[in-house]
RNA sequence: GGGCGAUUAGCUCAGCUGGUAGAGCACUUGCUCGACAAGCAAGGGGUCACUGGUUCAAGUCCAGUAUCGCCCA
């Protein structure tokens, strides 16, 4: 212990009222400043987290609030553990929706990226991120967050986007990028192909149109079922069942499409459904996936009838340009007007909607690039299997592996200008791929750019300098946790897995934490358009960003929904303030004691110094083990209950009395001492364990409320500069107590039953009682030697011994653990009401006594159940009889009294 | 259609390897006693969704039912 490095303690310092807004104004540049947050090599190996990088185009939301407060209650402990920590910042670019958010915006001012040129607006993008961008994470620094910000990084950045660009040409040479044209997910809105995950179903009420298709040559027809009458204008086949008997006549022979009269053939396929409609279907290979595949199993061809903004085009005959909704009214009235149409039924069905403008999907054939999954997903699949990645919680890894199990290959193509330029070289029938532009003339690059997430999957090694072998990467790499939302476990989770496997040949962190979803209290998931999402910045003004980092740890279920409601946050405010206060009245009675100078061994501690150094070395144990099995809402409950209940609710007021610098301590017996050598060297133990004690519940706290407890310690006296790099308080075996805890919970239990008394008796509140307990003599002892301490608490004016036995003779009675404690108050208790309560315990004594006799009866558990727990029911049986021998006493006595 | 999760006090949730149910909020009563009314003290409140099974013993394990929610198709 660097003895000269103790500040001292400076209570002027902490004012009243608690004023979070104030405190939490002062410490991040002090932290910042002193380079708290960048890692701090210890030579052990490094804990790395990344945080998942927030779209530039964001701001805090109540979800982000969680998932911040949880990651940095890891990285401020693991921190405090003395681990070398890489907290790593920074930002998406988000290509779809900043692209929208500045096109918004232009269209605003009357302009559009159409007119701008590709170049124009990229520039107009740029210029609008450096003003408008990141305010996220300006935010994120108001929450407290403690990254490395010197290792910001950006999806954009020039080194990441080198990174981006040879990832998609080492895929591309290894086979596992491709272009193709395949039916893809189209947003009519966005205008951009999307990957299967950015789609959303919904079930959407529709029709079933049945409608008849002419068989050619003859008068007869063959009906199908549609749920998208205007794509028949794309129909190139009919197809039915093979074994489909009702319809085996029909073919090889063709079908004449309504409307365009095109002649179209009957085929078999396997995959139509007999049971759907009338077992017949239209086949649309341009305009729906399975009838694409049917098409390249019977070689037909392929006839788009939309544009790229879902309008009807030239193939659609009088139909185009017409909007695919509009031209599906006119088609049915068509089709009806000519008798096509049979009959309609209506029809539930799951529609693809865009997730980003919920746009109804629509099915497109077009030219995009793709990657091949399945062979990234394989060892992923492995990795998980073996555990060399493991997810919290666990049920997780369930979901994880059910869709890689059935992954379908990536659309990584977007037909945006926002974003990194796919490094795909064209000349004539030359094609080129390559970062930078192939030599020679006359080069066109692909005009489309990738999908966000093709950047942010090497997020883990990118941000490190990859492709360069950097330290930072060879230190930093394999991340230790990842800490993020459910929602995007296969959009980012799954891939940064398989691509952390693909290009650094290891898993990218070997733990992913899944935080809660934040809903309302009504369940409902929070949304712009409901208004139900509360203004974080709002909640952290009125509440202090402490109290809501720590209330929404405490509230965090391990694997549920979170349902917030405001009014919770009350919770970590006002445990705010009561560490506040605890730390102003341990600060206000240090005096100016030296407490640097003091040796634990020799302090001479009592019993309820021990029993609060117990409890505190059980609350460091449980806290941290709580903390490393992702138990955050344990590991918040533990430090508030540890703190309110036994430190401030017992221990503090324990302790008063023996602090004070001017008055002697009062003796057992209501008698003053004089002031000793011994009353001097209690009040030194009483100081220092205060104190240390409450230098480590502010370190316990720190990582969940950082900016009080750095205000707070910094208050008390404190070894070292910064609270944040403190270490982490370790449970000291010494202090471990069993024999202290069980007779201070005994005190304990005696001072609420003379608390209890007193209200059954009515008496007023500030009326000083006489007290007079029996017991074994152990229990005597114990009472007279802490007597000073509880009297105070149970307002308990004389506190005398029966050594001899004997009983007052009208009292009310109380039986803590076998010993009777009296209130002598004759004249002052209403007996009537004193026997009656008395009769209220003996019956529900009587009935824990009777089944504890059933059981103790019972053959059955005698023999089986094991021999501690049949010890324990003997054990409760003798006490239980005991008490109630000692009950009926007390009534006798009462009625013997009352004659 | 497939999978996952939930059902415990008025509300939101704990309850780890089975041994007679806990917290916060809300509620009742009383308190300006020198840290804290954002507080203190004392209380009331639960056939642990339902049915069956395993076990000496089930909120806890198993099966089924019902209701709600989520993900995937």
């Amino acid at each position: 212990m660097e003895v000269a490095a103790i500040h001292p303690a400076r209570p002027e310092a902490l004012g009243q009222p608690y004023d979070p807004g104030r405190v939490e104004s002062r410490w991040y540049s002090f932290w910042e400043e002193r380079g708290v947050f960048r890692p701090q090599p210890s030579g052990g190996e490094p804990f790395v987290v990344a945080i998942p990088p927030p779209n530039v185009t964001g701001s805090l939301t109540m979800g982000h609030l969680l998932g911040e407060s949880v990651r940095d209650l890891v990285v401020r402990w693991r921190r405090m553990e003395g681990r070398e920590v890489l907290y790593l910042p920074g930002m998406d670019h988000a290509g779809i929706a900043t692209q929208n958010v500045v096109e918004k915006r232009l269209a605003e001012q009357g302009r559009s990226r159409l007119k701008l040129g590709r170049e124009g607006f990229l520039k107009e993008v740029w210029e609008w991120k450096e003003e408008y961008g990141g305010l996220i994470l300006k935010q994120l620094r108001r929450v407290g967050i403690s990254p490395d910000w010197t290792r910001e990084r950006f999806t954009l950045d020039p080194a990441y986007s080198r990174a981006v660009l040879l990832a998609f040409q080492r895929l591309y040479e290894k086979g596992l990028v491709y272009r193709g044209r395949y039916i893809v997910n189209w947003c009519p809105r966005c205008q951009t192909a999307l990957s299967d995950e950015e789609v959303d179903h919904q079930e959407v009420a529709g029709s079933l149109w049945f409608i008849r298709y002419p068989i050619k040559g003859t008068e007869r027809f063959v009906t199908v079922a549609t749920t998208r009458p205007e794509t028949m204008l794309g129909d190139t086949a009919v197809a039915v069942h093979p074994k489909d008997r009702r319809y085996a006549k029909l073919l090889g022979k063709s079908a004449v499409l309504p409307l365009l009269r095109r002649e179209i053939p009957i085929v078999a396929d396997e995959a139509v459904d007999p049971k759907f409609g009338t077992g017949a279907v239209k086949v649309t290979p341009a305009h729906d996936p399975n009838d694409f595949g049917t098409a390249q199993r019977h070689d037909l061809p392929y006839v788009v009838v939309m544009d790229e903004r879902g309008l009807m085009n030239e193939n659609a005959g009088d139909f185009r340009g017409l909007d695919r909704f509009e031209a599906r009214e006119r088609i049915v009235d068509a089709l009806r007007d000519a008798g096509y149409l049979e009959r309609t039924e209506t029809h539930v069905r799951a529609v693809g909607h865009c997730s980003r403008c919920d746009t109804m999907i629509e099915p497109y054939l077009s030219w995009q690039w793709f990657v091949k999954m399945a062979p990234l997903a394989a060892p992923a699949i492995e990795a998980a299997r073996k555990g060399q990645v493991k997810f919290f919680p666990p049920r997780w890894k369930k979901v994880y592996l059910h869709w890689l199990e059935n992954i379908r290959d990536w659309c990584i193509s977007r037909q945006l200008w926002w974003g990194h330029r796919i490094p795909v070289w064209y000349r004539g029938e030359e094609m080129v791929v390559s970062p930078d532009p192939p030599p020679g003339e006359g080069w066109r690059q692909d005009e489309d750019v990738l999908d966000t997430w093709f950047s942010s999957w090497l997020w883990p090694f990118a941000t490190l300098g990859w492709p360069e072998e950097t330290e930072d990467l060879a230190r930093y790499y394999p991340n230790s946790l990842m800490v993020t939302g459910s929602d995007i476990i296969f959009f980012w989770v799954a891939r940064m897995i398989m691509a952390g496997i693909e290009f650094r040949g290891e898993v990218p962190f070997a733990h992913v934490y899944f935080t809660s979803i934040v809903r309302d209290a009504q369940g409902r998931k929070m949304s712009k358009s409901l208004g139900n999402s509360p203004d974080p910045l709002e909640m952290m003004d009125r509440f202090g960003a402490d109290a809501v980092r720590f209330t929404m740890v405490y509230l965090t279920p391990t694997g549920q929904d979170l349902l917030f409601d405001e009014k919770r946050l009350e919770t970590g405010k006002f445990f705010a303030n009561k560490v506040w206060n605890a730390t102003r009245l341990v600060a206000m009675r240090l005096g100016d004691e030296d407490l640097s100078a003091v040796r634990e061994s020799a302090l001479r501690l009592t019993l309820v110094d021990r029993w609060i150094l117990s409890r505190f070395a059980h609350a460091v144990k449980h806290t941290t083990r709580y903390l490393k099995t992702y138990r955050f809402s344990e590991a918040a409950n533990t430090i508030y209950h540890f703190v309110w209940d036994d430190y401030c609710d017992w221990y503090l007021e324990m302790a008063k009395p023996r602090w004070s610098d001017e008055e002697p301590l009062p003796g057992a017996a209501g008698g003053a001492a004089p002031a000793s050598p011994e009353r001097t060297a209690d009040r030194l133990a009483a100081r220092w364990v205060a104190w240390k004690v409450l230098d480590g519940i502010l370190k316990l706290l720190h990582p969940l409320m950082p900016f009080v407890t750095e205000e707070l310690w910094q208050a008390i006296p404190h070894e070292g500069e910064v609270l944040a790099l403190a270490s982490w308080p370790a449970a000291r075996r010494s202090w471990f107590d069993a024999e202290a805890e069980s007779q201070v919970s005994f005190l304990k239990e005696l001072v609420v039953a003379v608390r209890n008394l007193r209200v059954e008796a009515g008496l007023p509140p500030g009326r000083r009682v006489p007290v007079v307990v029996r017991g074994t003599p152990d229990q005597l002892d114990l009472v007279d030697r802490l007597g000073a301490q509880i009297r105070p608490l149970a307002r308990i004016e004389t506190l005398a011994l029966a050594r001899d036995g004997s009983r007052p003779p009208v009292a009310a009675s109380a039986i803590v653990r076998g010993a009777e404690v009296f209130l002598p108050l004759e004249g002052l208790i209403d007996l009537e009401e004193e026997r009656a309560r008395l009769t209220r315990e003996a019956d529900k004594l009587l009935t824990d006594l009777e089944s504890t006799k059933k059981k103790l009866r019972n053959q059955d558990f005698l023999t089986k159940a094991r021999v501690e727990v049949v010890e324990r029911e003997r054990h409760r049986l003798a006490e239980l009889e005991e008490t109630l021998e000692k009950l009926k006493r007390a009534q006798e006595s009462l009625r013997v009294t009352q004659g």
